[in-house]
RNA sequence: CGGGGAGUAGCUCAGUCUGGUAGAGCAUCGGCUUUGGGAGCCGAGGGUCGCAGGUUCGAAUCCUGUCUCCCCGACCA
């Protein structure tokens, strides 16, 4: 294994992002530009969000289809605003063959052109409308709540890893509904199960809030976010969902008979998040010494590290860490780090770097008087759990410090974000102050997308959201930029 | 897509200016010795120098093109 130097988050804070993606081996790039290979590591920790989403999708009514890849390219100017927001970055697949090229390798046969481009879905909304349209045709056919887990593609001019990527994973909710307001409450529904998963499963802190009219998802009438801080005072979007209205039902020509005998257009939602919300875990808790996970996401609960000298410890410690492993497995994620090329320090270093929440050393002493010595990823001082007969009181024990490790994280995070949260009256000193102190500014607002496209360009801020809590505040009040009455109040940030 | 930086062994890099046929440390493999916070000794393997053209007797090195990565902008989950 090579040197693992990590830049520090106040040296540079994305090297710092990009080192600790490396050092724990979550991530490789590919040779296409902005799509990257996640490897094991990096996987395991999406399959763990995805297993506790869809159970949260399963509880609130909803089930799992998938839809294609590809999409006829005439269905994308179907709905005018979503084309607008979605054709400048889709990948079109024109041929379905390839042949020798002259001079070696291969090219599209041109006599293999399709007749009508496929799009590579950027998201799903038209054709599962035009699947809608087919299976939609009375009020007993609705609610729909379809949930597909997949892939999509958006040629985007900039990548980050996790934050933005041509390629990646997510979940994409689309439901039907009978009325306006049966939709209006599934948008928010949604939104209120993404806030609860990533407090409670990635233990992040998120802000939920309506987008203003120009960060608003093409094609939605209502555009609802949870808004997440990074440890630089940054925003990131960790999820969204929407209110389409009746938008996509008019372009798809998706009606349904009423309990009256008439006709009318469906209502609809869609909702995701996506492999982004592993980068924002690991934005929010990793700290100088590589990745840190919550608990609740870690593809290791726990490692073991056993330390022995000479060939009867040996034996007499890995049997014990054998034992206390297979224990520990009936509940936890366990490795075992028995490699015997390895001094335990190094392994101490690496597994830290790769974000295990719980490491517990085992040498003579500890076989001796029963016990394991641990120590927690999130600091303090190394203690010992003993494991008495191996039983459920001793897996209670390390559930305990599981626990205590997700709460802390939690906390901190929490903490992070109230400390860079500030309140502002006036433009001038949220300008002043966002450079050197980049965080959330809550301000009073009157709704104006050319004042916002001026602040934006002023000072890189934009408005992340409308928080759902506090509205009433801005009644009374003036605007921070205008001095007209506010209409809302904003929080401004600077975005990922 | 514009501006800047970088691609040489698994990793970090030297060598490029001044063209002469590839190097170090770490990692890997074998052996011995080790193991409570980044081990040591001995030996070995590993690179069409990002890719494609061009100049030249000869190219990692010079020229042109291109791809990928990073940073800064505009665009976006």
């Amino acid at each position: 294994m090579a040197d693992q130097g990590i830049t520090p988050r106040s040296e540079d804070y994305s090297r710092w992002y990009l080192d600790v993606i490396a050092a724990a081996e979550l991530i490789d790039s590919s040779p296409v530009r902005g799509s990257m290979v996640l490897r094991p590591h990096g996987y395991a920790i999406w399959e763990a969000i995805r297993a506790d989403l869809d159970r949260r999708f399963k509880e609130t009514g909803h089930v799992n289809a998938y839809f294609p890849l590809f999409i006829p390219q005439s269905f994308l100017s179907r709905e005018a605003e979503h084309v607008e927001g979605f054709a400048k970055e889709c990948a079109v697949v024109t041929h379905h063959r390839l042949r020798a090229a002259e001079g070696g390798g291969v090219e599209p046969d041109p006599a293999a052109r399709l007749e009508e481009p496929l799009v590579v879905r950027p998201t799903s909304e038209t054709i599962i409308w035009h699947m809608y349209g087919r299976w939609i045709n009375s009020h007993r056919d609705l609610p729909l709540l379809i949930n597909q887990w997949a892939n999509v593609v958006r040629w985007e001019m900039r990548t980050r890893p996790f934050l933005r990527t041509a390629e990646f994973l997510w979940q994409e909710g689309h439901t039907a509904h009978a009325t306006r307001a049966e939709a209006e409450e599934e948008a928010r529904r949604m939104l209120g199960v993404y806030r609860d998963f990533c407090v409670e499963t990635l233990a992040i802190p998120v802000l939920p809030g309506v987008k203003s009219a120009s960060e608003r998802f093409a094609g939605a009438e209502d555009t609802y976010t949870i808004e997440a801080m990074m440890q630089n005072g940054w925003a990131l979007q960790a999820g969204t969902s929407h209110f389409l209205g009746q938008n996509f039902a008019r372009a798809f020509d998706v009606t349904f008979q009423n309990e009256q005998g008439e006709r009318e257009y469906v209502w609809a939602t869609s909702w995701g998040v996506s492999t982004r919300l592993v980068g924002a875990a690991i934005m929010t808790h990793s700290d100088d010494t590589g990745l840190v996970l919550p608990p609740r996401v870690a593809p290791i609960h726990v490692v073991l590290v056993p330390i022995w000298r000479g060939a009867s410890q040996k034996a007499q410690v890995l049997d014990f860490a054998r034992r206390v492993g297979a224990a520990l497995s009936r509940r936890f994620s366990v490795e075992i780090d028995d490699r015997d090329n390895m001094k335990p320090g190094a392994k101490y270093f690496e597994w830290e770097r790769k974000g295990v929440p719980l490491r517990m050393e085992i040498g003579p002493r500890d076989v001796a008087k029963n016990s394991v010595f641990c120590k927690r990823r999130t600091g303090g001082d190394k203690f010992a759990i003993e494991v008495g007969d191996l039983g459920e009181a001793f897996l209670d024990a390390v559930g305990r410090e599981l626990d205590r490790i997700q709460a802390e994280l939690l906390a901190r995070a929490t903490a992070l974000r109230e400390a860079r949260t500030f309140r502002v009256e006036d433009y001038a000193e949220m300008k002043a102050r966002i450079s050197e102190e980049p965080g959330f500014y809550l301000v009073p607002w009157h709704d104006d997308a050319e004042a916002e496209a001026a602040i934006k360009a002023e000072t890189r801020a934009t408005i992340r959201c409308f928080p759902l809590a506090g509205q009433e505040e801005a009644r009374g009040r003036r605007c921070f930029y205008s001095g007209r009455p506010a209409t809302h109040m904003a929080v401004f940030a600077r975005a990922y």
